[in-house]
DNA sequence: CTTTACATTGACGCTACGTCAAGGTGTATT
DNA sequence: AATACACCTTGACGTAGCGTCAATGTAAAG
């Protein structure tokens, strides 16, 4: 079967100008020009094109498209393949935004409460895999070894943007536990909040949370010296404080 | 609990500068400015970038969601239901997609055949979605009253794009049919494509599809004289050849 | 033979930011 | 007290992926 540019476009569900875009950034060229100048595609590339849509899909940039198809090496079954482990991805990360959503009106109903922090859970994995699909591995294996800071960071897998927003929600905690300590009740808002933002803190590195190993931590903040330190530094008694409060929210009696 | 730019920005997954956009654009201003000129956001702020994000997941434009957000009759728990069956939908049309890039496997692997209309199956009913989220029911309402074609096409429940489509491929069918018949052979590949293409064009106005009704249609098409004259025009003949294709097709004795 | 629908090549416009540049600020460390 | 360093500010220009005319040629149908 032949098509001209807007028998191809609306079966693809594209405009015209989209085919002859494509045409002209040459990732896309027609089988043949007819007498009178039209663009004619055949089968291979209406295949090309499906690939194209595919890739666009997952948010790739048409030049990297371009790449990838004209790759010597470009093998389509696998690239196939590929898209079909994506689109799971996405898949699941459409689930989590559900999710969110449907937090969000439990939130506003009052029914739960909800942190900043989680008001935003879903999107961002979508960035990610953004990251992911743009540069692949080589990001992290080429700024991995940077500095010390950022080998941690690959030692916990995380990308940078992970890596920063843990490290902005470590912070939270710290200020939010400020905050609490001086309120002075552990079983009050603030401190439950930091609690609260402490267990999403650890979600970064937990593979999964119970609360018994939340409980268990927290007793260590204030058996192991090094972390009472750190949490001591600015105001003495807030690891104890920060267990406390940590127990109250997992229901850990003493 | 405060943000700079920056802060909002990682948590929300979004670059600085976007939030320096939509506040240069008027979609989402600060709480308050500091008295170094940093600009500080709030819990409102924060929930507002969560809607504004949902919105623009869906495909909608930057302008389209401040009008919405600024409207004085905004029900944001109403958004956030919406959103729900949105995401819900999207989740569908993620479904159709993965099929999709199943079947397209199994084809290269000529497993199964498979039509250039299918090819584009799933990424067709997103752009849908994009103008129904743009437009509303209103581009139907206003429309579809333009024309008795159009007013067909509103009976029918679809969208111009979809209207479109379904024209094409009946010309398709045709098409396909001529070319079919100068073969001579109603098992023939030819045909049998012709048969299959038939049974896609059927899909759009069929809600479910059955091989004895098919069968059933291709046998009117033969007795009654309306049909018969619509596929002989060109070439007589055909209405039969198109009935025995068909037969074949949904195995139907005669 | 005319209408209608579709094709062509420019060329300019738009959205949603990315990406410098040039400078000011806040805080921690020495 | 100085310095480093990460953050903030306002321009201003650049880019991708088309949308949208405009001016013109062509194919198919009646």
């Amino acid at each position: 079967m032949e098509y001209t540019v807007q028998k191809l476009a609306s079966m693809a569900g594209v405009s015209s100008r989209t085919i002859r875009y494509y045409d002209e950034i040459e990732i896309l060229k027609p089988a043949r020009i007819s007498s009178s100048g039209y663009r004619i595609y055949g089968e291979k590339e209406v295949d090309k094109l499906q690939q194209i849509l595919f890739y666009r899909e997952l948010g790739m940039g048409l030049e990297q498209i371009r790449q990838i198809l004209n790759a010597p090496d470009f093998d389509g079954v696998k690239a196939l393949h590929e898209h079909r482990e994506q689109l799971l991805e996405k898949q699941e990360q459409l689930k989590k935004l559900i999710t969110n959503v449907e937090k969000t009106i439990a939130h506003k109903e009052g029914r739960i409460t909800m942190s900043d922090q989680e008001k935003f859970e879903g999107f961002k994995r979508k960035k990610i895999e953004e990251n992911e699909a743009k540069y692949g591995e080589e990001i992290r294996e080429k700024y991995g070894e940077e500095t010390v800071e950022k080998s941690n960071q690959k030692f916990m897998n995380m990308t940078e943007e992970e890596y920063n927003e843990f490290q902005r929600l470590g912070q939270e905690v710290l200020d939010t536990l400020y905050a609490a300590y001086k309120t002075g009740d552990p079983a009050g808002e603030l401190a439950q909040k930091t609690a609260d933002l402490h267990r999403q803190w650890l979600s970064f590195t937990w593979n999964q949370y119970s609360k018994e190993a939340h409980a268990g931590l927290a007793q260590m903040y204030v058996d192991d010296p090094r972390f009472t330190a750190y949490y001591d530094e600015k105001q003495p008694g807030t690891a104890e404080f920060l267990r406390d409060a940590i127990f109250i929210y997992t229901g850990q009696k003493k």
